[in-house]
DNA sequence: GCCATAAACTTGAGTAGTCAAGGAGATGGC
DNA sequence: GCCATCTCCTTGACTACTCAAGTTTATGGC
């Protein structure tokens, strides 16, 4: 196998762990998903703490349905409201709440840690880190650290 | 964000662009998704083409039940079989069928064709996509370059 | 002003996985 | 030999998306 495939193929594999490390330390703290912290992330990093869904759908990289369904139980919960725009009926702004803001700082905290600990001891020196994060960003979409 | 963080958020990111455009062309040619090839062509890695399905969800990163999704459209398209063994009744190996063996090198031709365009161009020195690999080594589970 | 087209969003149906529970068979203590 | 326990696998109920279709609102040509 040419090593551009097993790159990709360890890529796929890797998400998967992470994600799972995530989910399971957010999840038991803060009772989210990773989903709904990045979502609730990019919200955060949003001029205002809020955006069109369609906006949130492509700086996400999910189609605007995932959007919708993704926010719906952050609605519920109270983290996030939707949000009426005057000039245009049929966008709907979503945007953190107080609460979600302030929970969401927590949740940051958390996934923070989490990081630290994926890339924790002697195999990860920082300029490691540093070059898959630039490695990684010739690949995706346009990333999330906007600020 | 630091930098740690940064990564892990981007290497999610990554992953699903990854597997959008792995899962366009594979479904588009072979009629499988990304998550059939890697399941078939870790089947094509083990000795007699055949595993156990426990130990298929170990090495893919599944869950038992997974497995048992995943491999049983398969099994309906003719490329997998299940097979008894001899002095254990519970296990049921998951075996590739010569079909399964015929198309997966089909299919693995078109996968590393779309993983050489992935990392085609400047941006990807061939140092840099064996630096990615090794980097995502330390982070993921087993990999699948087994042979 | 009116209509065609396009944009923002939601919804129904389907796919890919998870976890928890359960059936069936193996195994070891005694 | 028998029972408790463990392993392998499947199934039901759920989550998180996708795509295709539909609704509502905006916009530009004329």
């Amino acid at each position: 196998m040419s090593e551009a495939l097993d790159a990709a193929l360890r890529l796929v594999r890797a998400q998967a762990t992470l994600v799972r490390r995530f989910d399971a330390r957010l999840g038991g703290l803060h009772g989210v998903s990773l989903a709904d912290f990045t979502l609730l992330l990019r919200l955060g990093q949003a001029p205002g703490d809020r955006m069109r869904r369609v906006d949130l759908a492509e700086a996400l990289g999910l189609t605007a349905s995932g959007v919708t369904r993704g926010l719906a139980p952050l609605e519920r919960i109270g983290l996030v409201t939707r949000e009426p725009d005057a000039r245009d009926a049929r966008v709907a702004y979503a945007a953190l709440t107080g609460t979600g803001r302030r929970r969401l700082a927590e949740m940051l905290a958390t996934a923070e840690e989490t990081a630290a600990d994926v890339f924790a001891g002697p195999a990860w020196p920082a300029a490691d880190v540093a070059g898959l994060a630039g490695l990684l960003t010739r690949l995706g979409g346009t990333g999330l650290s906007g600020s």
